[in-house]
RNA sequence: GGAGAGGUACCGAAGCGGUCAAACGGGGCAGACUGUAAAUCUGCUGGCUAUGCCUUCGGAGGUUCGAAUCCUCCCCUCUCCA
């Protein structure tokens, strides 16, 4: 490639790097070394963190392995860090309750599921994964009191995160303050290139700039993304929060949680989750911006793109034509799932069994509230038995199973 | 080490001797309505062999006819001083 040529493609590929994202640090060292490596044929190290206490991704995960994806498509190295020896110290971030210690086992398997669910979205073929418990479980206490010396507790202070619990009132364990310190040295051992990261992150990411630093290696890149807001509408996306959309839902599921978000979060998904595949509705999404526009409308689309990203288009409209049959014209989904009870059980029983209450009270309560129907007739009685024969239980809206009393 | 504040149901937060299974808000569930599992409005939201019974207000004891509320010890958090 002619010097030109590199110039050319350097401006294209930091272009996509930006792309989505809420900052880009490091740009202009980037530049140079996006060259240098152009120039000798060698493809970037980008680090990718995950934590790997809850295996299951969701909608807010891939944000950032999209962005990951298209790195890859430019011929650069996605590197997976499973952050084990991370998750032994426990998530700042997660306030309360340190996490407990996972064991190898449990490491490995989730690793696995991680790696099979990024394999939905990028191509883990040439994709390096990485336990950072393989270089931290080595580290000496006097290399970890060394690591530590490279940065002050005032700029600690400086996270987001920190000072806003720490002028609450709230409590911040020191071993916390480890964290960002382990996953700065992550990068060091990876010799990592771009980090991409949320922007909950940006402290971490930019922390590792500096002990790279000072560690001799030149200080990496740093991409934030937008965090991703759950259905709830007021939280990001988590696990622990309950509001998310996990990526091996079904289609029924996406597709329906989707439709379910406020009017306005559905214009910040479609902003932080289209990365420029979807640019065919951007009109649309500009007229909503401006209060024209239809918005029953735009939600059926992004449900259906969302559908359609994760599990294919055929599937997306399995999913709206259950929709309109379940919810709008409120009739029977095609399939039902199916249990067997033992003849003279009760239906409260039968609700418990079927999972649709946790209690015998729950179940109780719901048949108070009119919420229980049985082959399409209301039930009022709590007390009922239903006589051998299989049954089509409804509960609310959208909970159906079928029962054979046996 | 000293002084003070605090730990309440999924979360936030009232209650400070009986009327407390515990106000209120959020979340969740349900009903009505609708453009949808949006918005809005209403109800429910510890368990059970259910007009009653059992467990719950950081933990363990104690006082009392009776405790989330009073006392003792312990554990945890925060603030200020050293």
């Amino acid at each position: 490639m002619t010097s030109k040529a590199i110039q050319k493609e350097v401006d294209r590929q930091i272009e996509v790097m930006r792309d989505g994202a809420v900052d880009l640090f490091g740009e202009d060292d980037l530049r140079k070394r996006l060259a240098q490596a152009l120039a000798e044929k060698r493809p970037l190290r980008v680090k990718l963190g995950m934590d790997p206490s809850s295996p299951d991704l969701h909608l807010g995960h891939t944000v950032v392995l999209q962005k990951l994806k298209r790195l890859q498509q430019l011929g650069h190295t996605p590197i997976f860090l499973v952050g084990d020896f991370t998750a032994r110290i426990g998530d700042p971030s997660g306030k309360k309750k340190t996490r407990p210690a996972l064991s190898k086992d449990e490491v490995e398997k989730n690793a696995a599921t991680y790696v099979e669910q990024v394999g939905r979205i990028l191509d883990v073929e040439s994709i390096e994964v990485r336990f950072n418990s393989e270089w931290m479980e080595a580290m000496s206490t006097t290399d970890m009191v060394r690591l530590c010396s490279h940065y002050t507790v005032a700029r600690l202070l400086e996270r987001d995160d920190f000072s806003k619990r720490y002028k609450a009132g709230e409590p911040i364990s020191v071993h916390e303050f480890l964290y960002p310190f382990v996953q700065a040295y992550d990068s060091v051992a990876l010799e990592t290139d771009i980090e991409i990261g949320g922007t909950d992150q940006t402290f971490n990411l930019l922390m590792a700039r500096e002990i790279q630093r000072d560690y001799g290696q030149p200080p990496q890149a740093v991409i934030t993304h937008p965090l991703l807001v759950g259905t709830d509408g007021s939280d990001k996306m988590s696990k622990s929060l309950g509001n998310l959309i996990g990526i091996t839902e079904s289609p029924e599921e996406m597709y329906g949680k989707t439709m379910s978000i406020t009017d306005t979060l559905m214009l910040d998904w479609f902003d932080i989750l289209s990365c420029r595949e979807w640019s065919d509705l951007d009109d649309d999404r500009a007229k909503l911006s401006c209060d024209a526009g239809d918005p029953f409308a735009f939600k059926k689309m992004l449900a259906a793109r969302i559908v359609t990203r994760f599990h294919g288009s055929d599937a997306a409209d399995r999913a709206i034509l259950h929709f309109q049959n379940v919810i709008r014209d409120k009739g029977v989904p095609d399939e039902v799932f199916e249990i067997e009870v033992a003849s003279g059980s009760g239906l409260l029983d039968i609700l418990r069994q079927l999972g649709f209450a946790a209690s015998t009270s729950e179940a109780r309560r719901l048949v108070s509230q009119q919420a229980v129907s049985i082959d399409g007739q209301k039930v009022g009685d709590p007390g009922l038995r239903p006589a051998s024969g299989s049954y089509l239980i409804r509960v609310g809206r959208r909970r159906f199973g079928r029962v054979r009393v046996g």
